[in-house]
DNA sequence: CTGTTAGCGCATTCAA
DNA sequence: TTGAATGCGCTAACAG
């Protein structure tokens, strides 16, 4: 009811043809002013326009535009989960690199499921999405994006894909050499899902430089759990719980490093004392945990800006990039107790 | 050039009238089998134009469908910052939410910055969202969404506001008198950005369970972080170095605990034993960190859902939401240590 | 410098 | 049960 007491609110949001209407121009001029260009405009005719989109307090239908340009000035962005500490900075810094350039950010939670994955990806690119930068479960299975540039995180399925790569392998061994040179011999790997980005090489970083020093690096020093702090209490409780615990681990994410953290708390196994532990990630969960995790910093304003011009600008950064990782030593590696 | 080579590759994705073209039939009709409505379709006819599409690889351009329906099927979120813990869970669920009812989601990060979350919602809104779900710094001045559906969380300026209210003072209370049970007598308050959501409730909480015990709740036993784990780092600190040490500090956040704990550490002061803590959100962060966290748990998932609801179905819950909390003890606060 | 106008892809009313 | 035609709000030729 009282919806037809007229003159008081418009029932319509104002459009450009009531702008013009005001301003007693065609709606051409407005658009004109609105985008300011392609073709020149008045100094008083701009004004008045100016003026009467004041007054209507018109806002532009971004959909119409979105329709006519057949492109949204939006990105979208899928992650396996949001409320990962990772994905949540990823998003954050994606969300900024596209305000900056004026665009929207679609996001897509997968929810760690397959399907789940494909709808969103399907969702994103019929809303006419720019660009889709993915961290993918599964990059294989990857729901056809047709024309939307693509760009997967960290994982690389078919040749002539567009990727922002990570030093995943170089960063492991990094890791894990560090963790040798404080004097560990049997290092374990606290490994992420099969497929997951990263994962493959990350473990192929760590067998290698255990390799390289003759040190022990079969499967049986191997665990795995998804990219969650339970999953590492789990994995990492299993792990600690053996005859023949190791005295050292790599872990592919921050998150899981916490809950293994966690489960040495609850063995009552001292870090770094009797286990050493380096993650891979370096987020802010590696700061302030107990004790502070010694990690592999992942730069992650640099992937989301290069994540962003790969999809914004195909063609040019057909290169694969390699972004560099770097060590960032706190306390859970030793590296405290051996400077005191 | 080789345009019109024909058969090979489509220039376009293919439109609804291709596919009528392909099935030979009417637009309309596509439309009809696609909607699975308005008209009915006879079985043979809505055949052929499941097959046209199939082998078009055909994809409704929602854009278009939005425009025309003055609806995207879409919701959007404007928070403070994703990549915090609370933030990002809350995206996770109403992705959920959303995802369920078919919805797309639109995520605005404000970056902390009151200028940028007014551009996020303008945004936002302009992209015809179907509502909008906001986390605000400052819900007084929050862009106006006009018939933009919109609910704040944790907030309300406006009288006839809709929003989705969490019972901060109640929770707050709780954990108060949970400290005070505990025989704490110095209770501190690490508090939020002012106007922030729920600040204000949860430190008028404080407050009222400290006075109805006679207990010290001055204005000097209040410090002030944003809400992240540097901020709770460089507040705790503050405070634990103080003279007058509280023997007990309630936070207004779960990262702000986390930042709050680190600090205890570098100071050398025992959480519990010589510093109880209790914090609000109860996310993951609280289950892992070190010692757990006691804190009053916020149901994400029925505060998304309720936000959700709401905001689709405007009108029906005009009447606030008063979203209760439940203290969960770990071992922060002295329980632990009181049952061995 | 400004006005007219033809679509963008889709849903739907009106005819058939 | 189906087809033809209209318009959602906007951009960008094309024509003054």
């Amino acid at each position: 009811m009282t919806d037809e007491e007229g003159t008081v609110a418009p029932t319509h949001a104002a459009t450009r043809s009531d702008v013009a209407r005001l301003a007693g121009v065609s709606t051409a001029v407005v658009s004109y002013v609105v985008n300011n260009g392609p073709r020149p405009v008045a100094a008083a005719t701009r004004a008045r326009v100016l003026d009467a989109m004041e007054q209507l307090g018109y806002r532009p239908n971004a959909v119409a535009r979105a329709l006519r340009l057949r492109s949204a000035q939006a990105i979208g962005l899928v992650v396996p989960d949001v409320s990962n500490t990772y994905f949540g900075a990823l998003a954050r810094e994606l969300s900024d690199q596209a305000f900056a350039a004026g665009y929207a950010l679609l996001l897509g939670d997968a929810d760690n499921d397959i399907d789940r994955e494909r709808a969103q990806v399907e969702s994103l690119v019929s809303h006419q999405i720019d660009g889709l930068v993915i961290v993918s479960l599964d990059p294989a299975s990857v729901a056809e994006t047709g024309s939307t540039p693509t760009v997967f995180l960290d994982q690389r399925s078919r040749p002539g894909q567009l990727s922002v790569m990570v030093d995943d392998r170089g960063g492991a061994m990094q890791a894990v050499s560090h963790l040798i040179g404080h004097g560990r011999t049997r290092i374990a790997l606290l490994s992420g899902p099969r497929g997951a980005p990263g994962v493959e090489r990350r473990q192929q970083g760590w067998r290698d430089a255990l390799q390289a020093e003759g040190l022990p690096n079969g499967d049986e020093l191997i665990v795995r759990s998804e990219f969650s702090r339970a999953g590492g209490f789990e994995a990492g409780r299993e792990l600690l719980r053996r005859a023949d615990r190791p005295d050292a681990v790599f872990v592919t994410s921050d998150v899981q490093a916490l809950g293994l953290l966690a489960a040495a708390r609850r063995e009552g196994i001292g870090v770094p004392d009797e286990l050493a532990v380096i993650s891979f990630d370096g987020t802010e969960d590696a700061v302030y945990s107990d004790p502070p995790l010694t990690a592999i910093e992942q730069p992650i304003r640099l992937i989301a800006e290069a994540a962003f011009t790969a999809v914004l600008q195909k063609g040019l950064e057909r290169s694969p990039l390699l972004i560099p990782v770097e060590l960032v030593a706190r306390e859970s590696c030793g590296c405290a107790a051996t400077a005191r």
